[in-house]
DNA sequence: TCATTAAATTGTT
DNA sequence: AACAATTTAATGA
């Protein structure tokens, strides 16, 4: 995707819109390009934008007192972010960091609130987005506690292509081993042999700085012992 | 276009 | 964590 009316065509909460309404939301959300390792945003900064990537990708990190940083999670193409710390009217919690090259939809706060006052849909479109979010996260708790690393690294690789907070995503990724560690907690030397392990069992393709899936569904499944028929 | 070099990323111990 | 090998990107002839 190249401009913001991709990102808007890709996005499910534009397709009940009234040509008024998207007419004002291209209007008024702007684009940015951010350069690879540059900030999006910083811990403590006003939130004054919901935000979209039309390609690229980002990460949700914290950094501690001492300088250790953890990632929470990716953000990809086609997906949207941020509307927690705007419903709470907050700063925001996290650091936003560019992997790649990246280019953002900034939409101002006010559109936000006026999509939220007037659009069932929108509200509709939020909710399932939360509600697939805290999923994703309990699926992290889960997995970090009970998977072993291999099955780590195949459910994090996973989650940058759910489909419904990323539905732009295409068949691969631009992603280095070392940021693959940070998102499943795994050292990168790990990652790297859990990357091959991954690529004997056909579920993915490793390639130079980057990715690409084969079996989505395996990956999403592996390490999860069949359940007997009975 | 090709060769050289630096930087990034990967593979291995 | 350290090191070597590989790939990419940038530069200049």
């Amino acid at each position: 995707m190249e401009t913001l009316t991709d990102l808007l065509e890709a996005s499910l909460w534009t397709k009940s819109l009234s040509a008024e309404q998207l007419a004002r939301v291209t209007a008024e959300t702007t684009v940015k390009d951010v350069a690879a390792g540059a900030f999006v945003c910083r811990k403590g900064d006003p939130v004054e934008n919901w935000i979209g990537i039309v390609h690229g990708l980002v990460k949700m990190t914290s950094v501690s007192p001492e300088g250790k940083t953890t990632t929470f999670l990716g953000v990809a193409g086609g997906g949207w972010f941020g509307e927690g710390s705007l419903l709470k009217d907050q700063t925001r919690k996290y650091d936003i960091v560019a992997l790649r090259a990246t280019r953002l939809a900034l939409m101002p706060k006010p559109t936000f609130d006026w999509l939220l006052d007037t659009d069932i849909a929108f509200n509709r479109f939020l909710l399932v987005q939360l509600n697939e979010r805290l999923a994703q996260f309990i699926a992290m708790v889960e997995n970090q506690r009970l998977l072993e690393p291999d099955a780590r690294v195949a459910r994090s690789i996973a989650a940058l292509f759910n489909p419904v907070l990323y539905p732009a995503m295409g068949p691969e990724v631009q992603i280095s081993q070392e940021e693959i560690g940070y998102l499943s907690g795994v050292s990168r030397q790990r990652v790297n042999q859990a990357l091959h392990v991954l690529q004997v069992a056909g579920l993915l393709e490793v390639n130079y700085g980057g990715l690409r899936i084969h079996d989505l569904e395996g990956l999403r499944a592996f390490g999860t012992p069949a359940r007997p028929e009975r």
